[in-house]
RNA sequence: GGUCCGUUCGUCUAGGGGUUAGGACGUAUCCCUUUCACGGAUAAAACACGGGUUCGAUUCCCGUACGGACUACCA
C-alpha cells in the first residue's frame, strides 16, 4: 500500500516510521497462555477480545504458548487449552498446532533465539551478567528487610553490593562465564526515568524506574524469562496491540524500557491491560475454590490434574452452550453502549471496540450465565435439541425416536436452563410414574380427582382418533361436565396421576406425547396406588 | 510496607457539570394460563467519604477510606 502524500507531508514535523507503520501495519494479536494447568474463564474472555478485536479489525489472532518454565510444565494442558478456544469458536490464524508464517509458536522451540537478543543488550550497556545465587540473593533481601529498606530488590542500589558483571573485574567475569558457571542477564533498569506508557483501557500511566528492579531476563537454565521473551516474540510475530490481564500492569513499564532499549519503540505494539474477574462474594480473584464453594465452573471444560488429581468442573459438561458462554463472557466487562445484550459471534466482532472495555474489576454471576443459556436453548431448534436428550436416554439406555425426542425438547425448551434439563425434568415422557409428588398428592388427591380420572379415562378409551393436545382437552372437559366437576379443582391432581410430579410442561402435549394407551394405564396406577391420600 | 490500578442498585452496567440517574440478571407482587411454564406489567434497589473548582457536582481536581494486582532465575 503506498504512502499518501499528506503523510509524507506530516513526515517532516513527526516521526514518519510510527505514523507510516502504525497506519499500513496488519492488526496482529496474540494470546500468551502458559501450559500449567486448566485455562481458567478469565484466559478465555482475554484470549476472546484478543480474538474480537482481531476479526473486527481484519487482522490475524494467535496463540503462542509460553512455557519457558520447565518446572511448572503440566501435561495436557496445552491440549486443554486448544480444545478450549475451539469450544468456545474462537478460531486462530497462526498456532502451535496448524503453525504460520511466524513460528514456531511455542517459547521452549524458540529458546535458541532468545540469547543473541540479551547479549545485544548487554553490549549495548543495558543488561549485565550476575552471579549471585539464591542463597546470597536470599540474604540481600534479608539484610535488606533488617535495615527498614521499603523494598528489597535487586535495583541500582543493590547491584553494586552483589557479584555481577558491573562490580566485578572483567577478567574474573569472563573467566567465570568460561568456567560454566550458572549465571542470569538482568536488565540494568535506569537509576532515574519516568516511564510511561499509554494504556488503551487507562490512559497514561507512569512509574518511576526507581521502583522497578532489574528484573532476569535469561535464567541460568538457558531459557528467557516471560520479560524477555514476549518483548522478542512479539516484535518477531509484528504483533501490534497486546491485551492482556491487569496483573501485568506492574511490569509493563519495563516491557516499554525493553522496546527501547531494543530501538523497536516505532512498532511497540499498543497494550490494553484488562480488568481483573472477581469472585462472586466478597474480594478477589476468582479462583479454582470459588468453584467449589459455589458449585459452578469457573473453566471452560473439566479438567483433572495429572499431578495433583484435583478435579475441576467446566462449563461444557455442565451444559452451557458455546454461544451463550461467549455471549457472557463478551459482557463480562465490556458493553456495546446500548441496551443490547444478546449477539453472536459475528454481532460482538461488528461491535467490538477496546474504548468500551471498563476500567473496573468484575464480580462473577453465574445467575446471568444461567439466563443468556437458557435464552441460546430457546433460540435453537428443536432437533437439534433432541440430540442432547438422545444422548441422556442412551445413557439410561432408553430408546426413543428422534422425532419423539425432538417433540419433547420442543415443550420443555421454555423451561430448561440446561440441555440436562430435558431428561432430569421430562423423565414422565419416556418413564412411568412409580412414585408420586407427596406434597402434591397430599393436597390434591382426593375424590372429585379420582371421579374425574375415571370418567377422563371413560372418554379416552370411547374415542378413536388420534390424540392430539385439542382432542385431549377436549375430553377432559366433556368428562368433567358429565360430572360436574370444575377443571381448575382437578388439573394438578391429574398431572400429578400422568406425570408423577406437580410442574411440568402443558399437559395437554404431554398427553399427546405420551399417547393414550400410556395415559390410561398412567391413571389405573395412580388410582390403585394414591388411596391413602384420600381423607 | 512499596508501586500501580480501580470504586454508579445485591450483580453486570449506561450516563455524564443541571437527568424522575437508564437497562439487564436476580428478588417481590400482579396479570395471562380452568394445569406448569414462557410472556407481560409493576415495585424495592446505586453515584464510597471529605474537601475544593463552579451559580450548580454523581460527573472535573485533590485527599481519605475501601478493594485489587504486582512486588521470583512463575507466567
Amino acid at each position: 500500500m503506498p504512502l499518501n502524500f499528506q503523510i509524507i507531508g506530516i513526515s517532516k514535523h513527526f516521526p514518519l516510521h510510527s505514523i507510516h507503520i502504525n497506519m499500513e501495519r496488519e492488526v496482529r494479536v496474540r494470546f500468551a497462555p502458559s501450559p500449567t494447568g486448566a485455562l481458567h474463564i478469565g484466559g478465555v474472555r482475554t484470549a476472546l477480545y484478543n480474538y474480537l478485536f482481531a476479526k473486527k479489525n481484519g487482522g490475524k489472532f494467535l496463540i503462542r504458548i509460553e512455557d519457558t518454565d520447565q518446572t511448572r510444565f503440566v501435561p495436557g494442558a496445552e491440549e486443554y487449552i486448544k480444545e478450549s478456544l475451539a469450544w468456545a469458536g474462537i478460531e486462530t490464524d497462526e498456532d502451535p498446532w496448524k503453525g504460520g508464517p511466524h513460528g514456531p509458536y511455542r517459547q521452549s522451540e524458540r529458546k535458541a533465539m532468545y540469547m543473541q537478543y540479551a547479549l545485544d543488550l548487554v553490549e549495548k550497556g543495558h543488561a549485565y551478567y550476575a552471579f549471585d545465587t539464591s542463597e546470597e540473593l536470599d540474604a540481600m533481601r534479608e539484610r535488606l528487610t533488617a535495615a527498614r529498606v521499603v523494598s528489597p530488590q535487586y535495583n541500582s542500589i543493590t547491584r553494586t553490593t552483589m557479584k555481577n558483571s558491573l562490580t566485578l573485574p572483567e577478567d574474573e567475569v569472563k573467566a567465570r562465564l568460561a568456567s560454566g558457571e550458572p549465571y542470569v542477564i538482568r536488565i540494568k533498569i535506569p537509576r532515574k526515568e519516568e516511564v510511561r506508557l499509554n494504556d488503551m483501557i487507562r490512559g497514561w500511566v507512569m512509574v518511576h524506574s526507581s521502583t522497578l528492579d532489574d528484573k532476569v531476563l535469561m535464567k541460568s537454565d538457558g531459557m528467557p524469562t516471560y520479560h524477555l521473551a514476549n518483548i522478542v516474540d512479539d516484535h518477531l510475530m509484528g504483533i501490534t496491540h497486546v491485551i492482556r490481564g491487569e496483573e501485568w500492569l506492574p511490569s509493563a513499564p519495563l516491557h516499554v524500557l525493553l522496546y527501547k532499549y531494543f530501538g523497536w519503540e516505532d512498532t511497540m505494539p499498543q497494550f490494553a491491560h484488562l480488568p481483573l474477574l472477581l469472585k462472586p462474594d466478597g474480594n478477589g480473584k476468582l479462583s479454582k475454590r470459588d468453584a467449589e464453594k459455589h458449585g459452578f465452573p469457573v473453566f471452560p471444560l473439566e479438567w483433572t490434574d495429572p499431578n495433583t488429581g484435583g478435579q475441576v468442573a467446566g462449563f461444557r459438561e455442565s451444559g452451557y452452550l458455546p454461544d451463550a458462554f461467549v455471549n457472557f463472557l463478551a459482557l463480562l466487562g465490556w458493553n456495546p453502549g446500548n441496551q443490547e445484550e444478546i449477539f453472536s459471534k459475528e454481532q460482538l466482532i461488528e461491535a467490538f471496540t477496546v474504548e468500551r472495555i471498563g476500567k473496573s474489576g468484575t464480580k462473577f454471576d453465574i445467575n446471568k450465565a444461567n439466563w443468556f443459556n437458557e435464552i441460546y436453548l430457546r433460540a435453537k431448534p428443536n432437533v437439534e435439541l433432541a440430540e442432547y436428550l438422545l444422548a441422556s436416554l442412551k445413557q439410561e439406555g432408553i430408546a426413543c425416536t428422534p422425532e419423539k425426542a425432538a417433540k419433547v425438547c420442543g415443550v420443555m425448551k421454555e423451561r430448561a436452563t440446561f440441555p440436562t434439563d430435558f431428561w432430569k425434568e421430562g423423565k414422565f415422557f419416556f418413564l412411568s410414574p412409580t412414585s408420586f409428588d407427596e406434597k402434591i398428592a397430599e393436597k390434591k388427591w382426593n375424590n372429585d380427582t379420582v371421579n374425574a380420572l375415571t370418567a377422563y379415562k371413560e372418554e379416552l378409551l370411547a374415542n378413536t382418533e388420534t390424540i392430539t393436545p385439542e382432542l385431549a382437552k377436549a375430553l377432559l372437559t366433556t368428562a368433567l361436565e358429565k360430572k360436574g366437576i370444575g377443571m381448575g379443582k382437578v388439573m394438578q391432581g391429574v398431572r400429578l396421576a400422568i406425570t408423577g410430579v406437580g410442574a411440568g410442561p402443558d399437559l395437554m402435549e404431554v398427553i399427546e406425547i405420551i399417547g393414550k394407551e400410556e395415559v390410561i394405564k398412567r391413571i389405573d396406577f395412580a388410582i390403585d396406588n394414591l388411596k391413602a391420600y384420600i381423607h
